[in-house]
DNA sequence: GCGACAG
DNA sequence: ATCTTGTCGC
């Protein structure tokens, strides 16, 4: 089980973040090159090692899944809404740092600028290593939702059916895309850092092959999910697993 | 006080 | 996220 933050280094938490946001808004552009290698970041819980953090490689143009790494570890957070970062951020850079290529992307799960404070998770780890990160969720969490389409204007997918705006300024956060045709509800698509809205949109959308997520989200999901399972059942030990265990000493502020 | 609330 | 049985649809 994960510590119980009390509410004043929240508030410290809250303020990083502001920080945070106010270097990456300022890095919105576009990367000005096509992503040649993609990662894949999601997280899985284990009922006994808790956090099971998984990331892919993903080949852009050919969709293989090149390398994957995995850290385990006992977040130091609970989970509290807009504070996603400081829980699972540690885990997935353990995670990256098992990774035996070079990377142009990251996609993440979770939102990006579409947060109160303009700095989720792919935020906060798109700035930390200087890459183009996009966070692609799959409940909103923070702003307006603004439709462009009706749902049955929707014929082919993936289709963009409108947008989250900022409350204050109405300003564009995140695209809300319906990925296939089974889905009633749509992912929610925002950049984190080092990328713009649109290019972020036009990189998720080309990725979906049919699936909910896009591919590298996709297998990060599934590779995280069964490991965690093994995990649970016995038949892995966290010794045994590729990127090791997760030390958690990277991105969490001393408070 | 009430509703919202990534994973 | 995870816990869980049945159930709707291709």
């Amino acid at each position: 089980m994960s510590m119980k933050t009390p509410y004043s280094n929240i508030r410290k938490l809250i303020e990083i973040q502001k920080n945070i946001s106010y270097k990456a808004l300022g890095s919105l552009r576009p990367p000005g090159y096509a992503p040649r290698l993609v990662v894949g970041l999601d997280a899985a819980y284990s009922r006994i090692y808790g956090g099971v953090a998984v990331a892919v490689i993903i080949d852009y143009v050919s969709g293989s899944l090149l390398d994957y790494s995995v850290a385990i570890g006992e977040p130091r957070l609970e989970y509290i809404p807009g504070l996603l970062a400081f829980r699972e951020a540690p885990l997935f850079y353990t995670a990256l740092q098992g990774l035996r290529h070079e990377y142009d992307l990251l996609v993440i799960d979770g939102h990006g600028i579409s947060h109160p404070r303009k700095a989720g998770i792919a935020t906060h780890i798109g700035l930390a290593l200087g890459k183009p990160s996009i966070g692609v969720a799959k409940k909103k969490l923070y702003g307006n939702e603004v439709y462009i389409k009706k749902l049955g204007e929707c014929n082919v997918h993936p289709c963009t059916i409108g947008y989250v705006a900022d409350p204050e300024t109405g300003e564009k956060l995140a695209y809300m895309v319906l990925p296939n045709k089974r889905s009633r509800a749509p992912i929610y698509i925002s950049p984190g850092a080092n990328i713009d809205l649109e290019t972020a949109l036009k990189t998720v959308t080309s990725m979906l092959k049919g699936t909910r997520l896009p591919l590298p989200t996709y297998h990060a999901d599934k590779i995280s999910k069964h490991i965690a399972r093994l995990l649970d059942r016995g038949v892995l030990k966290p010794n045994q697993l590729k990127g090791g265990l997760g030390r958690l000493d990277h991105f969490m502020p001393r408070i």
